[in-house]
DNA sequence: TAGATTGTTAATCGATTAACAATC
DNA sequence: TAGATTGTTAATCGATTAACAATC
């Protein structure tokens, strides 16, 4: 319905805001105030609400408690997500030990790799041979995968998930994957971030020594 | 000068694409070509460089060779770029293991961090007491940091990045951190991307359903 | 009621794209 | 020269913001 990223990314500042508001002990919240926590407009902040049907009291804002059930319905956090990893090396690794997933209701499942020596069913996130990435995916209904694979792999990888039935992708390589039109694909390319802080610290630097 | 990302990220993309042309070969490209491999309009390849002073041959195009010279002076491509990791974790450790910011030009110096079971100064990327980064930050004129450490730590850090010198952060901390205004942030929200992702998995196939 | 805030429409802004004269 | 491609202006598009009538 709604396909714009910004705004969804918003709708998720909106509920973490609202989280740490009610935890301040606010009951109700206006537009102006949830505008200046996250960094946005007030009008920006109804825009989107209305957007999702969201409505609110008009003269006395928003209810946080229904407002956040509204937007966790919204972001599909009224249930827990089961995401794979694809890439057991550093990353892979490092995604798995990370403990800030959990408390947004996201569970790493399982972490695949080819290389038999990173292999571990014993493990609290199994590690498994990607020949089993498929039967896994269907068993467990999954829909979400991360690939933490060097970027030579990276693509055989997303043609695997896609086929395995796995419709959202985090390509943490620095590649263009290409997928069907109904796989949707976030991609963290590091380089790239790095290149563009250099960018405008840069430009920033030599603006100033004017 | 330019302060729109999007068009920085789109020189980057035009830059890697030029390279994979140039190691298949060619030696000049039109801006229909390189549109066509980067996955933009060709009038948007020729206004971005045109908004760079970059400007090619009515008739023959761009000379690959030349235009990567000038978008890699553009990028601070032209030397090695230095950078710093605060945060000896999992993913700092993963981070200084990666080998894929090597050929982009950008070396990780030193990590940093408050717990001296990490610190290692013989490792080939030292490993250094905080307190250590100020006088490191200014020895080495790093202006680029990489906050690696969990998010209540994160505010602080950012502070002290900034104190010492730095001017760019790369921020995986999910937390909005407030910097003074010329120091640039770019933030990786992990957590972010995959509720994202969760999001247009789930209408996409409530869309289907239909 | 009077006053304040929402919900929505219209205006603005910025970025992308189309079009085409300039020109190699 | 004739033809193709650039460089740039004008048109379009989409997202953000301002404004204000509706209303609690």
């Amino acid at each position: 319905m709604i396909t714009n990223k910004n705004c969804i990314i918003r709708l998720s500042r909106y509920k973490n805001s609202l989280y740490r508001l009610q935890s301040l002990g606010f009951v109700k919240v206006f537009s102006e105030n949830l505008a200046d926590a996250v960094g946005v407009t007030a009008a920006q902040v109804r825009k989107d609400f209305s957007l999702f049907g969201i409505s609110g009291n008009r003269r006395g804002g928003y209810e946080i408690g229904s407002l956040l059930e509204k937007l966790n319905t919204i972001l599909g956090k009224d249930q827990v997500q089961k995401v794979v990893v694809v890439g057991a090396g550093h990353l892979g690794g490092a995604l798995m030990r990370y403990n800030g997933f959990e408390k947004e209701g996201i569970k790493i499942a399982a972490c695949f790799d080819i290389d038999p020596a990173t292999y571990d069913r014993a493990s609290r996130i199994p590690v498994l041979p990607i020949e089993e990435l498929r039967a896994f995916v269907k068993d467990n209904a999954i829909r979400i995968g991360i690939i933490a694979v060097p970027d030579v792999a990276a693509a055989q990888v997303a043609e695997q998930m896609s086929n395995a039935g796995i419709r959202g992708i985090l390509n943490f390589a620095p590649i263009r994957l290409k997928v069907p039109e109904d796989v949707t694909i976030n991609n963290v390319n590091l380089e790239l971030e790095l290149e563009n802080l250099i960018y405008f610290v840069n430009i920033l630097n030599k603006t100033k020594a004017k």
